[in-house]
RNA sequence: GGCGACGUGGCCGAGUGGUUAGGCAGAGGUCUGCAAAACCUUCUACACCGGUUCGAACCCGGUCGUCGCCUCCA
């Protein structure tokens, strides 16, 4: 079964064809930098990863492009956020800017989640924004009024196809005051003129201003990926007004298509509700990341389509985490097992089984990017390789890599979740090598029927958040 | 009010016109010095009401409910 991507466009599932055979250009909408990111952005760049890396591993050439958004978003007051927060942290626009971009490519490292090829910023592409709306002008779909520009909704029929909006029910429904100088009410800001307080300006041919909030999207898409491009993603939130301004600028400036599939991934709600500065109720990826295990959290964020909103609670990731054990435990067997296993080739039985449960990962994955049916292939096939380890063998080098191999393609690879290694950490080895030497010690203690010291050595180790499993094979260990 | 999505067992969540999702939790069992892990068995399903059909949880219509967007949002 071929590769089929669920189009917002269309509405329907189609079968995924790149405008270039073997290359795929594909933009993400990114962040707007004012805060540290939380756990709904970790959802929606969570499940970009996977769609990249899933994408990649069949093969495709990926270039991945996600906007740094630092000028241009504002809010209801008409203050530019990142303005506000530079107010109250007492420092330039541009330090809040560096601060908090860097500490969304340290959450997303934190997270595995592999960084876009280009990370454009849109306050180093105002020169790009303002070329795009002075075309837009041009051709007739902007005019400018008191030193900004806006976009003449009017002038482009197919406005709302993305988000089946209709312009004349958006007149009748709209609660915001309508700014004067609009001709229409759904038009939208191309350039805003700088009033005087509004220390991120720039130059241009209306004055000094600054660019509107949906046209860096067009103006970088367009540079990096060209005028039509494979795969245009966001989270669903901004499907209004965002992306269909978006695709509106950019049809409207080039003649040509946007975006060929539009993929929207749900939202995610804390405890039901949601997250919302003034409820309160935000979870950072920091504060998720210091309770639970980046892989935990990717195999919650994994368990439900990317398209599907998901609530985030500490029942629903602690389940996501312990299934998670599950698959780690019998990677790490694996492993383990593999340290003293016999050079042989591969048991052509075991070989047939990875090989089904591979097509039947890649079917699943081949459906729209099913990461919860594959991660339930990924526990199936746990389920039989515990078997295998547990109550056959020895098992050759062979047998025990083809299955390690597995794990690393299908859990690793793409979905991320399973480790190149059990920590990752600069003492690791000297942690093993200490952690065995005790193993030893308490096996020589059980060999002597000395209970006590044995339960003295794995109580005391699992307060280090050291867990010891005896085995008929041996006793292995697993930090917690 | 408009647009859209969705309602699956104790919980989270796939899927499908007639054939096991999967995970977590619960119960019983095997293994084990104990523990843990693992494996086996097992109990709760498809919001409600109509319709189409040999047969619908899956298709159609309606009702109720939840959520998202329409205003900054990933």
């Amino acid at each position: 079964m071929p590769l089929k991507i669920y189009n917002v466009l269309t509405r329907q599932k189609e079968e995924f064809k790149p405008l270039t055979e073997g290359k795929v250009n594909m933009y993400v909408c990114g962040p707007t930098v004012y805060d540290y990111s939380h756990i709904g952005h970790a959802k929606t760049y969570v499940g970009f990863d996977v769609v990249v890396r899933y994408l990649r591993h069949l093969g495709y050439d990926v270039l991945y492009v996600q906007n740094i958004t630092d000028v241009g978003h504002m809010l209801d007051t008409g203050e530019d956020r990142i303005l506000r927060k530079a107010r109250q942290m007492s420092a330039k626009p541009m330090q809040v800017v560096e601060t908090y971009t860097r500490e969304y490519f340290a959450d997303m490292d934190a997270l595995g989640v592999r960084r876009p090829d280009i990370s454009p910023r849109a306050s180093a592409h105002v020169p790009e924004q303002i070329a795009m709306t002075q075309d837009l002008i041009a051709k007739g779909h902007a005019y400018e009024v008191d030193g900004s520009v806006y976009f003449d909704v009017g002038s482009f029929p197919e406005y709302g196809k993305l988000s089946g909006r209709i312009v004349e029910d958006l007149e009748e429904g709209t609660r915001i005051a309508v700014r004067e100088e609009k001709k229409h009410p759904a038009d939208f800001a191309l350039w805003k003129k700088a009033e005087p307080e509004h220390i991120l300006r720039w130059d241009s041919p209306w004055g000094e201003g600054f660019p509107g909030w949906h046209i860096e999207c067009s103006a970088m898409a367009n540079k990096y990926l060209g005028q039509t491009f494979d795969i245009h993603g966001g989270g669903i939130d901004n499907i209004f007004p965002h992306n269909e301004c978006e695709i509106a600028q950019s049809e409207a400036a080039h003649g040509e298509t946007f975006a060929r599939y539009w993929m929207l991934t749900g939202s995610l709600t804390l405890e039901g509700i949601k997250m919302s500065k003034s409820l309160g109720n935000t979870l950072t990826i920091k504060d998720a990341l210091a309770r639970w295990r980046a892989e935990a959290i990717r195999t919650f964020i994994l368990s439900s389509h990317y398209n599907n909103p998901i609530d985030f609670s500490d029942e629903a990731i602690e389940a996501a985490f312990k299934g998670w054990q599950r698959i780690w435990g019998a990677v790490s067997l694996t492993r383990e097992q593999l340290r003293q296993a016999a050079p042989g080739e591969a048991n052509p039985a075991v070989l047939a089984m990875l090989d089904g449960v591979k097509a039947d990962f890649i079917e699943k994955m081949n459906d729209d990017f099913n990461a919860p049916a594959a991660l339930a292939v990924l526990q199936e096939l746990t389920r039989k390789v515990n078997t295998l380890l547990n109550e056959q063998g020895p098992h050759s080098q062979g047998t025990l890599q083809a299955i390690d191999q597995l794990y690393r393609e299908l859990g690793g690879d793409v979905l991320g979740i399973v480790p190149e290694q059990a920590d990752a950490g600069a003492n690791a080895e000297r942690e093993d090598g200490l952690v065995r030497l005790l193993i030893n010690l308490r096996a020589q203690a059980r060999a002597n029927r000395d209970w006590a010291t044995a339960d003295q050595i794995r109580n005391q180790l699992k307060e280090l958040g050291i867990a010891l499993e005896d085995r008929a094979d041996g006793t292995i260990w697993k930090a917690e």
